[in-house]
DNA sequence: AAATAACTTTTACGCGCGTCAAGAAATTGT
DNA sequence: ACAATTTCTTGACGCGCGTAAAAGTTATTT
């Protein structure tokens, strides 16, 4: 018997040595693929900026060793970071939950790198997050302000410096552009569905809004009912912040006990106030619905993610979340790729669409 | 009349001047504050560390000037960072979206910059976040995993290079540290209140739960069936994902109409999963509650922020947010000052507190 | 008042990478 | 095969800040 191949002398071969070994920059991972640090540099900015074969020798160096660029030192040389700001007034509604998640796949599908914050509710916090955010130098940012309590004057100053694109929340002529639900078609649909399989709705809101929607929805419902010919009745209950869901509760159970409404059917606002509602509403032992044994029928607005699965089911408007993330996110990238900022603002409105369930 | 000081002469001051000015670096800002800039280096990485009177011109030009360190060059050039990584499975559940804000405020007052991801439920998103996270170099990181799904090996891998104190879910000897709730002890308490008042349950949870949580609480079930002599019953319904309210509606709406159920009350393993099943019961003309009038009791756990606003309101163990959230950050503050890894993991569980509500 | 301690300034290097310019090499066109 | 073009290499500078050493200054102690 022949022994042959008894291994090569001088060791294990040097690549398996080294690839346990950290690669701790640039320059030696170039050394490692055998090309040089400019253009492993190219490669990381735009991998189809270099020749097929280096592309390949780097890819190759890189399926063995694991480097990945530091991103402190990429973004202190970079003028401009691949950051997106994604922005949120109150992140424990998972309105909005679900919105900056379709936002942040959007981004990192572009190739950016999306970074969440909420303001909590909290004016000063939304502040505080547009100075933390400005420091990280981002490409542009996605920013659902708070509304009526943001402070107009930081958010001017902030979009100033970086592409800001609003959404869901509008804050007149600021930043460079708008995406949004169309709130009178919204409203408009809905107050026609509801007249047409019954009475006319009463409008119910809170008093002090933290959401420049709802202004704009009562607007809408006064038109809507002034053109349908109904007397419009709004109920204005008192009630500030973001717990709308014990708002609608709280001043439900009043107002249902108080029995001022001119009609069976009520629209609130939004879905969070009307899920507090139906709670009231059963808790006075009302029943909801639109068949004969009802008392009361409650509609609501946006198609909350938990609207599905109230008692009853709730019948509302839903907002097209698909169609405003992918235009915010789309409008934002044209933003950075030109460079330049517009000089005309542009605001995208989207249509809703009716949901009928079992609460009207 | 005497016109006295009438002005100096030689134009505008110069500091006035100079705040209009953009400070460009640290060089700039010392000089403008009349301090050497390493000294002012030291100023940022702590302010005590500094004279008295040196903060005090450090910080009458910082308000002149809004000077900030460049956030990219500190953390290139710190051997750790200021960020804590927060992790969780998915937050468009409000419960973590929640805790999240929790652990975020309490970062934030460590001095410390929180940096919020969410797995969105999939696993190959939690591994891309741990590696995102590991090139952002953060002084620790607080993670709820996904559970059953999660890649042990990927986040053994992560834990073994930054300080990782779990939360929520538990990875048995992953991390140096988990907080979470005792899940005994709280489904104890609910199955003694519910067998104090009415029949023992039956226990309602997903045929493949992505959290372990739901094992241990199953096996808490078992047991304390067991302790208290009476059969327990579980009922597996297919499902897998984090659509809870759906596979609670869905299937909650196929068992309940083949009157399989051992007794009237049903523990749900989670509140989700009672807000679909409160919707089925609800349509399936069911009433819950825990009155003579009532065919069903149904009990949730955790007290999610909506379980109140359910119809009827849901009878629930309140998870201890804020001692989960404090304790967690608590216990990594730690980690990161004393600087090394503790040899033998800690555990800390905390208290279930009953909450009964309507629903049973 | 002198001695000591505590702090600050000066000077300088390094972090890891973007980017530029000049020249070398490889690829393409004809 | 040669020129034209594209791509790569070499060498170097700069980004903004942490950090170290040595020398200078200020505050505290006895």
């Amino acid at each position: 018997m022949e022994i042959t191949g008894a291994g090569r002398a001088g060791g294990a071969p040097r690549e398996a040595r080294l690839a346990d070994e950290k690669v701790r920059n640039m320059e030696q991972f170039a050394a490692l693929s055998g090309i040089s640090r400019p253009t492993v540099s190219k490669y990381f900015n735009d991998p189809a900026s270099v020749r097929d074969s280096t592309r390949q020798r780097i890819e190759a160096a890189l399926a063995q060793y694991e480097y990945r660029p530091n991103i402190y030192a990429v973004n202190q040389n970079r003028q401009l970071t691949k950051n997106i700001g994604i922005m949120v007034p109150f992140l424990a509604d998972p309105f909005f939950a679900e919105i900056a998640r379709k936002i942040e796949t959007l981004c990192i599908e572009a190739g950016f790198r999306p970074i969440l914050l909420s303001a909590h509710g909290a004016p000063e916090q939304e502040v505080e997050n547009l100075e933390n955010l400005l420091s990280l130098r981002p490409a542009g940012v996605l920013l659902a302000p708070l509304g009526r309590a943001s402070d107009r004057g930081a958010i001017e100053k902030f979009c100033a410096q970086v592409p800001t694109v609003l959404f869901d929340s509008n804050v007149d002529g600021v930043g460079d552009a708008f995406v949004g639900m169309d709130n009178p078609q919204s409203i408009d649909i809905m107050i026609k569905y509801l007249t047409d399989t019954g009475e006319p709705p009463v409008f119910f809101e809170m008093q002090t809004p933290p959401n420049p929607n709802a202004n704009k929805r009562r607007h809408a419902y006064l038109r809507a009912m002034e053109q349908l010919g109904y007397e419009p009745q709004i109920i204005h209950v008192p009630g500030a912040g973001w717990e709308f869901e014990d708002i609608g509760f709280r001043e439900g159970m009043r107002v249902l006990s108080e029995h001022r409404l001119m009609t069976n059917t009520i629209l609130c606002s939004n879905d969070r106030l009307a899920i507090g509602l139906l709670a009231a509403a059963y808790e006075s032992g009302l029943r909801v619905g639109r068949g004969t044994g009802s008392a009361l029928r409650i509609a609501g607005h946006d198609d909350h993610p938990f609207s599905r699965f109230t008692c009853p089911s709730l019948t509302t408007v839903a907002q097209d979340y698909d169609s405003i993330a992918s235009k915010g996110v789309e409008t934002l990238m044209s933003l950075i790729e030109s460079g330049s900022r517009p000089a005309n603002r542009e605001d995208w409105l989207f249509a809703g669409r009716l949901i009928t369930r079992n609460s009207a």
